[in-house]
DNA sequence: CCAAGTTACTTCGATTATCGAAATATAATG
DNA sequence: CATTATATTTCGATAATCGAAGTAACTTGG
């Protein structure tokens, strides 16, 4: 087993790099069609995921400075896609909430990435679903850092509900 | 087969998702390292690849406008990174080409994520790589639009020579 | 209860990335 | 040669990003 042909690396890297260059291209198509940047869409994601996040959760999470996220979440706000709301519990801290403009801003992308992704997982059979699954989740134990905090990538992974629509 | 749960489909979703993360993170760190921003970098490695790739070309496989391609280039020029060489054939064209001082730029950059990747994988077993390979193409395609043009990713994929060092 | 330190966020100023439109130079075509 | 097409750059504008400084609110030691 120590005899490991880089070919096989060199392919995986290469794989890793198509899906990487494909979701990058989809993320800015996907954007563009909901009207906002992808940096905003980014966040938008997550405020409808997480409904009520600080900024500085979205921040660590999105890993860019606080300041980075104020003048996001300011853009969304002159949008009316999300709001600002002082936190009661403790009023240095503000909750930003999405708005019906935003929920519906989100549904207007149709998330082509996915929708392909879908579909084609929808191709496969039972083992290979959950193969395909078990190797994903390998290659990202692989890159993963122990600084990421599992639980909150959890909560932020899934993007948007998928497939509830049939 | 119909038969879908779409726990299955949320799980990938979320270990793509996590490998995206993983890889933006070590993407800034590693351009930080090399002492360039991360387009910069992206520049400078497919150029390192292509060495005489034209802009229009490296605007194609970045997705990004001649403009932008003009910018970037011009700061790696002032670093003395990469230089621009006429073409000979059609002087419209301009050839992009690394320097010594731009690859030894890149030999800076540990590729701390390719690292880690690499190391992991080696402790797999044969079967388990082989299987890694399969899945991780099978996503690759699943995602890749026709527009891809695959000889392009394969010339511009492997990042870097990899492994070669033991 | 208050002074000092800490935390959460925003503001400000600067740099970079990005785009589209216009400009420039060259090639190709008829 | 005139026209059209192509490759690139320039220009002006917007967005993302950062660090440092500023502000308000919480916490803690006395």
């Amino acid at each position: 087993m120590n005899e490991v042909p880089h070919d096989r690396i060199d392919d995986s890297l290469i794989a890793l790099r198509r899906i990487l260059r494909a979701t990058e291209a989809f993320s800015r198509e996907l954007a563009q069609s909901a009207g906002v940047t992808p940096a905003q869409l980014r966040v938008l994601q997550i405020v409808e995921q997480r409904d009520g996040v600080t900024p500085k959760a979205l921040a660590w999470q999105m890993r860019v400075g606080q300041a980075t996220v104020t003048s996001l979440v300011d853009k969304l706000v002159a949008q009316q896609l999300v709001r600002r709301q002082p936190s009661e519990v403790d009023r240095r801290q503000t909750h930003v909430m999405i708005t019906d403009k935003g929920r519906h801003c989100l549904r207007q992308a149709p998330d082509a990435q996915q929708q392909r992704f879908v579909r084609a997982f929808r191709r496969l059979a039972d083992w290979e679903q959950a193969q395909l699954v078990s190797s994903l989740e390998r290659v990202a134990a692989m890159l993963d850092t122990e600084e990421t905090d599992a639980s909150t990538v959890l909560v932020a992974g899934p993007i948007d509900s998928v497939g509830r629509d049939g």
